[in-house]
DNA sequence: CTATATGAGCTTTTT
DNA sequence: GCTCATATAG
């Protein structure tokens, strides 16, 4: 490269409305960005990023935390897209999750764990969670584990300790108290975090190590936290002490869209902001540039009926719209039928392909319907998140397998696979070893290779693990060598059994062959990250790509040219020309379970989010009758959509939507159709 | 110990 | 209608 004169960076601002500017140059001390939706926030994020650099903020101390992968991927990208990549490279931008991950690989030994700690999964966790049930005497199934696990996290995300879970009598299921504190001392053991633990442990640490904290305030001096709304109390702290008294904090989020309540979330960080920094600089962003106004109306009105929120009230430059079709069928069939020819007919009015539309709905299970549909007519589609790949069975025991090479203190994932496929190890055994665990302590693999172990079992037993054993360790030392990495996870999962023992645990042969499939997209992951990483790429680093990945990049290949399907968390960040929201039915949405704890005004942020999906058409549709958990029941139209000013609505059944049945109603189909047509040749 | 058969249960799920 | 968990026979 030749010595050209360096180019002063400029950032060009000229493209951003008023307010977006305001929210992009207002670079020191607190700043809250009530962004609505689609109104440009990554933009301006990105755009006040690459505006900090230009003043001279060095790159090194802008750090930018988003909740998702893929949110903290298209931020890079943007910022990249406006700085040189010299300056781009020095900014951090990651999870809230990464972010405590490295930190932690660096100081974690000051809290007493070692810093080749393992990251469980959802799968991990509640793996855990029943071997403690079973320890503890506790039932196995009630409250379910999935409960159970979420009040960890939820205790977890409050900070709280087993002795205030003690004090505290309120609405944790009984026997959490003797859970919660056996939960925390199992996992250190192992020497393995989970989600909520990369954060609380970050706080412990800054808390009883200043020293730290006082080095990350030192090198992140402009901080950015983008989907505030959906940070828990843990997240706040972190944030705050980060952010210390200098405050260089810009926070970007919705309120309206805070719909992880249930989850942990406290939609009172952003709404208490201004409380927490009284000199606070407010940004409100209401131009809207992806949905008509017709939509954006409708949104509003809705959300004005929450009574605790920062007012907004978006409104966009592109025209009215049309109306939005509120539409009732006679049962979830026909309501399905329904959505299946709607996209067929907008799809030949509009041209294009299929994945202008979505449907949205409130629950998982009412994707069945709609599959069935789709498929019976001809329609391609995609369901978007039900399963993660995470989740299946197959690959959570290979990366047992993984974790249990890459961590000898990992009892859990012993548990797991020790007797995957069959090898004569069954729940005798098990509880023979577990039993010399509690008289001897030391971890299982220890255990299982040493000691009075073996003498117990029958000879086949003895043998069987032994060589699980044997195999186990050879193995581990060959993956602590450099290189190759896909091809020896391929050889120890093959070596020890479990490729081939796929087909005798998986009985028809479909599902084995599927499943196995799967396990080899793990390699491939494994390939891929070797082909990133060069040959040094080792396995506890492929564990923690695995753990912190999203499944979104997946999901969004498959995506093309179909129908996506999916609920509406999982669209949250999305946008569609034609969205269908289906199911709109009062006790489905608003879900009857989320009524009691006032949970009514998230249901109604859910509903936001789903309407302002939409970019141009916005159809409601519900059943008269729906068939739930096996009984036929008479439904009743969501409040919500009652809530919708009549005139930005059409009300209509299935019959009529498409054939006339009356000189009436085929005057008002002809109406219809003509906004229809002409909405489409604008 | 393993392979099959029966029965309960079911909101949402960024990391 | 599908997945999990426990029961029971081989």
């Amino acid at each position: 490269m030749p010595n050209l004169p360096k180019n002063p960076l400029k950032v060009d601002l000229s493209q951003l409305n008023p307010a977006q500017r305001e929210a992009v140059v207002s670079a020191d001390g607190p700043l809250l960005v009530l962004a609505g939706a689609g109104t440009g926030k990554t933009r301006v994020v990105a755009c006040r990023v690459a505006w900090l650099v230009a003043r001279g903020v060095e790159p090194g101390a802008i750090l930018a935390v988003t909740f998702t992968n893929r949110a903290a991927r298209e931020m890079k990208r943007r910022i990249a897209d406006m700085i040189p990549a010299a300056m781009a490279e020095p900014i951090t931008v990651c999870t809230f999750h990464s972010f405590g991950a490295r930190l932690l690989r660096l100081h974690i030994g000051r809290l007493g764990y070692a810093p080749n700690f393992d990251i469980a999964n959802d799968a991990y966790v509640e793996g855990v969670v029943q071997s403690l049930l079973t320890e503890l005497g506790l039932p196995a199934n009630n409250p379910p584990t999935a409960v159970w696990k979420q009040c960890l996290s939820k205790a977890k995300a409050s900070l709280l300790t087993p002795d205030e879970i003690a004090a505290d009598d309120a609405g944790w299921p009984p026997g959490f108290e003797r859970l919660y504190p056996r939960y925390i001392m199992r996992m250190k053991a192992m020497n393995v975090l989970d989600f909520d633990d990369l954060l609380s442990l970050v706080v412990r640490l800054w808390q009883e190590h200043p020293e730290v904290l006082e080095e990350c305030r030192r090198q992140y001096r402009y901080l950015m936290v983008d989907e505030y709304q959906d940070t828990n109390h843990t997240q706040f702290v972190l944030t705050s002490l980060l952010a210390g008294a200098a405050a260089n904090l810009c926070v970007v989020g919705d309120d309206d869209q805070s719909i992880y309540g249930w989850r942990g979330a406290a939609v009172g960080n952003i709404l208490g902001f201004q409380d927490q920094f009284p000199k606070a600089k407010v940004v409100r962003l209401e131009q809207n540039y992806r949905s008509s106004n017709t939509i954006l109306e409708a949104a509003n009105q809705v959300i004005a009926n929450n009574p605790r929120r920062h007012h907004k009230a978006l409104w966009s430059r592109g025209g009215q719209g049309d109306k939005i079709m509120i539409v009732k069928a006679k049962n979830e069939n026909e309501e399905a039928e329904f959505a299946a020819s709607l996209v067929r007919e907008r799809k030949a009015v509009r041209g294009g392909s299929l994945d202008q539309f979505a449907v949205l709905y409130r629950s998982n299970h009412l994707s069945r319907s709609l599959e069935d549909a789709f498929r019976r007519a001809g329609i391609d589609y995609c369901v978007v998140g039900a399963k993660s790949f995470c989740q299946r069975r197959e690959v959570i025991d290979a990366l047992s397998f993984l974790r249990l090479a890459a961590n000898p203190r990992d009892d859990q994932s012993l548990l797991r696979v020790l007797n995957v496929p069959p090898r004569g190890i069954g729940d005798r055994s098990l509880g023979h070893l577990l039993e010399l665990q509690r008289t001897l302590g030391g971890t299982l693999q220890e255990l299982m290779v040493a000691g009075p172990f073996p003498q117990g079992l029958s000879a086949a037993a003895a043998t069987a693990a032994g060589e699980f054993s044997r195999c186990l360790q050879e193995w581990r030392s060959r993956l602590r060598q450099p290189g190759g990495l896909a091809e020896k996870i391929r050889g120890y999962l093959r070596e020890i059994g479990y490729l081939d023992g796929l087909a005798r645990i998986y009985k028809p042969r479909q599902d084995a062959i599927r499943r196995r499939e799967n396990v080899l997209e793990l390699f491939n992951a494994a390939a891929e990250l070797e082909d990133r990483r060069g040959s040094d790429a080792t396995l506890g680093e492929f564990l923690e790509l695995f753990t912190l990945r999203d499944d979104n990049d997946r999901v969004k290949g498959r995506l093309e040219g179909s129908v996506a399907l999916m609920t509406v968390h999982a669209a949250k960040g999305l946008e569609f020309p034609v969205v269908i929201v289906i199911g709109m039915e009062h006790e489905l949405f608003p879900h009857h379970n989320s009524l009691k704890e006032g949970g009514l005004e998230e249901e109604r942020r859910l509903f936001y989010v789903a309407a302002t999906r939409a970019r141009e058409e916005l159809y409601l549709t519900y059943a008269a009758r729906r068939r739930v958990g096996g009984n036929e029941s008479v439904r009743r139209v969501s409040p919500f959509v009652r809530e919708i000013p009549v005139c930005h609505t059409i009300d209509t059944d299935v019959a009529s939507a498409f054939k006339p049945a009356s000189a009436e109603t085929a005057a008002e189909y002809l109406t219809k159709m003509k906004e229809m047509f002409g909405a489409a040749n604008n």
